[in-house]
DNA sequence: GAATGTCATGTAATCGATTACATAGGAGTT
DNA sequence: AACTCCTATGTAATCGATTACATGACATTC
C-alpha cells in the first residue's frame, strides 16, 4: 500500500474538518483557528499524508520544476554549475530536470518544448550560440535565464563572467611575463565566450603592440576536448620560425592536451613553454605542472542562474531583463615562467 | 498566451468529435477510424496541443519521472553512469530526477520519500552503505534498482561489476609484473565496492605468498579525494623499510594524488613505483604518465540499470530479483613497470 | 428476421488537490 | 434589536486528462 492513497479526504475525516480547511493548514492560510490547525497538523501527522503534486500541479497550473538544458554532464565545468543550480533549486523548494543535448539542437529544441506542456514551469540553457534566435519566442512567454552563453542581441536575463575582460587580462598577464610571441588555442563554435575571449586577446596584444601575434590563433574543431588541445598544441610548436612561448588556452581540457602536445615536441612545460588554461577545474592542481588558468565561479553562477529564475517566478510587476557578471580571476600556479 | 491552453476539449471541437476519441488517438487505442484518427491527428497538429502532464500523471497515478541519487554530479565516475541513466531515460519516455546528497544520508532519505507522495515512480541509487537497511522498505513497495553499490543481505536489484575479481585481477596484474610488495590505498567508506576490492586485493596475495603486503592497506578518509591519495601515498612511500614498489588504488583520483605524492617523494612514477588506479576516467590518458587501471562501463551501468527499472515498470507477473554484473577489464598503460 | 457480436464513438465519473463562493456565529456599532 | 464586519469553516466547481460504461451502426449467424 502506498502511502499516497492517504489523500487530504482521509485527513479531513480523521481530523473532523472539511477539505478546505486542511487544504487550507497545508498552505498557510492564516484564518485557520489555532486549535483547528493543530488538530489537522496531527492528523496529517498519524497518517503521514504526502499531498499529491500531480492534483496540485494540474489544479495550480505548475509544476514546480525547472528545466536545465546542459551539453553534457561530464565536463567538470557543467557538473559545477549543474551542482550550484541543483542545490539552490532544493533549498528554494523546487525541483530540476536536468537534460544533456550533446550538442544537437533538435534534441534542445524538444526539451524546451516540455514548457509549453506545462511539465516545467521555466528553463535555464548552459550552451546558447552567440546566434541563436529561436529561444526568443520562448524567452517572451516563459521565465528563461542563460547561463554563460548568450546571444547580445537578445534582451533575455543570464548570468556569466566578463569574458573579454578576462582574456584581456590573462594575455596582459603572459605579457607581464615577458611573453612576446603568444599564441591561442581556442574553440571552433560560436559562443559569446568564445568570441569576447578572442576579442580580448587581440586587443591586449595590441594594445601592447604584439600585432604579429594577432594571428596566432588556432580553433579546437571538437569544442574543448583533449586531443584537439593536443593536436594543435604540436601545430604551434613544431613551426620552429613562430618560436611561440606561451599558449592561452580557452579551457583547462586544451590545456592539459597542449601540455601533453608540448610534452611530445619534446618540450618542457613551463621551461620551454608557457601554458595557460581556463575554468580552474579540479584537475588543474592534481598534476605537474599544475596548470595556470582564470578562475570561474562555476557553482556560483549556477547559484545565482537559479536565484535569478526565482526572482522572475515571484515578480508580479514588469520584470526589467538583468545580466549578472561574475568576477573571474587569474590563478598562478606552475604551467607558466617569467622569462629574463 | 500558453500552447499549453490548448486543450483535448479544443482538439475534440476541431475534430468534431469526443474528448474521449481524442483520448483514444493520443494514446494508441486500435477503435479508431483511420480517417477519423487523420482529422484528430490534424487538430492536434493545427493546434500545436501537447497534453497536460499533470492531468494525465494524476489520473493514471504516475509521475513518469524516476529519481536517481547520486552523492555528487561533479566526480566523472557518477557523471558518466548519470548519462547513461539519463540518455536511456529519455529514449524510453521517461523524466529523470536527479538528486546530489553530498552524502547526507537525512538528505537521502528525504529524496526517498518522494517515491510516497507520487512525484516519482521509481528510484536509482548510486552509493547505498553494505549495512544500510533503511532502503528495504521502499525496496519492497517501489521499483528500486542499486548502482554499483549494495548490501548483499539485501534482496534488491542491482548493476554493477565484480569487484572482487577485478582487484584480485589487478593484484595479480601487479605481481605479473614482479613487484612483490605492494600497497593498496583504499577507501574509508562501508561500500560493498570497497569491501569486496579489499578482499579480492587480499587474497590475490595470500595466493601468492605474498602474505606480508596483507597490511599494506591504508584508508583514504575523505572518500576518493586527490588530498588522501597524495598524504597517502607519502606516507607509505616515506617508510624506507617497506621497500613498496606498486601501489593499487582504489580510484583514479587517488592513483592521481598517488602520483602525486611520490613525486614528492623524489620518486618517479612508473620507475621507482608502479601506480595502478580503479575506474578508468577521461584523464587518465591526458597526463604524463597515463596511468594504467581498471576499467568499469560506467555509461553502460547506466544505461542497464534504467533498463532494469523499465523491465520491472512492465512486468506485471511476479518479479524475481536481478543481479546484473557488468565486465571490467585491465587496461595497461605507463603508470607501471615489469620488474627484471 | 431475431439474436448476437464487433467496431466506433460518446457520456460522464474519476484522479486529488485548490479555491471561489456561501454560510454561520460572534463582536461591535448605532 | 437590527445592522455590519470579521473570523472560521463548509460546499462544490474546477484543473485536463483517462476510461468504465453506454450506445448505435453494421455484419454475421441460425
Amino acid at each position: 500500500m502506498k502511502n499516497s492513497s492517504v489523500k487530504i479526504s482521509d485527513v479531513s475525516k480523521l481530523a473532523n474538518v472539511s477539505v478546505a480547511t486542511v487544504s487550507r493548514v497545508i498552505n498557510g492560510n492564516c484564518f485557520v483557528k489555532p486549535e483547528t490547525c493543530t488538530r489537522v497538523m496531527n492528523a496529517i501527522e498519524q497518517l503521514n499524508y504526502q499531498p499529491n503534486q500531480s492534483a496540485r500541479n494540474l489544479r495550480k497550473n505548475t509544476s514546480g520544476t525547472i528545466l536545465v538544458i546542459t551539453p553534457n554532464l561530464t565536463n567538470p565545468y557543467y557538473s559545477n554549475i549543474l551542482t550550484g543550480i541543483s542545490e539552490t533549486a532544493r533549498i528554494l523548494g523546487y525541483s530540476t530536470f536536468i537534460c544533456s543535448t550533446s550538442n544537437d539542437q533538435v534534441l534542445e529544441q524538444d526539451f524546451i518544448k516540455m514548457l509549453d506542456t506545462g511539465r516545467v514551469d521555466g528553463a535555464i540553457l548552459m550552451a546558447l550560440n552567440s546566434d541563436d534566435t529561436w529561444i526568443l519566442p520562448y524567452a517572451k512567454k516563459y521565465p528563461i535565464v542563460l547561463c554563460s552563453e548568450y546571444n547580445p542581441n537578445l534582451d533575455i536575463d543570464h548570468v556569466c563572467i566578463d569574458n573579454y575582460k578576462a582574456a584581456f587580462e590573462a594575455c596582459e598577464y603572459l605579457i607581464s611575463c615577458n611573453h612576446k610571441n603568444i599564441a591561442m588555442i581556442s574553440s571552433d563554435n560560436s559562443y559569446i565566450s568564445t568570441i569576447h575571449r578572442m576579442q580580448g586577446f587581440k586587443d591586449a596584444l595590441i594594445k601592447h603592440n604584439l600585432k604579429d601575434s594577432v594571428n596566432n590563433i588556432e580553433l579546437a574543431s571538437q569544442d574543448y576536448s583533449f586531443e584537439s588541445g593536443k593536436a594543435l598544441s604540436k601545430k604551434i610548436l613544431s613551426n620552429k620560425e613562430s618560436k611561440v612561448t606561451a599558449i592561452f588556452c580557452v579551457s583547462d581540457i586544451l590545456a592539459l592536451g597542449a601540455i601533453y602536445g608540448a610534452r611530445e615536441c619534446g618540450l618542457d612545460v613551463p621551461n620551454d613553454v608557457s601554458i595557460l588554461g581556463f575554468d580552474n577545474l579540479e584537475y588543474t592542481v592534481m598534476m605537474v605542472p599544475q596548470i595556470s588558468t582564470v578562475n570561474q565561479p562555476c557553482y556560483d553562477i549556477g547559484v545565482r542562474a537559479m536565484n535569478l529564475m526565482q526572482a522572475k517566478f515571484l515578480c508580479n510587476t514588469d520584470w526589467t531583463t538583468r545580466h549578472e557578471i561574475l568576477e573571474h580571476h587569474i590563478v598562478q600556479r606552475d604551467s607558466i615562467i617569467k622569462i629574463k
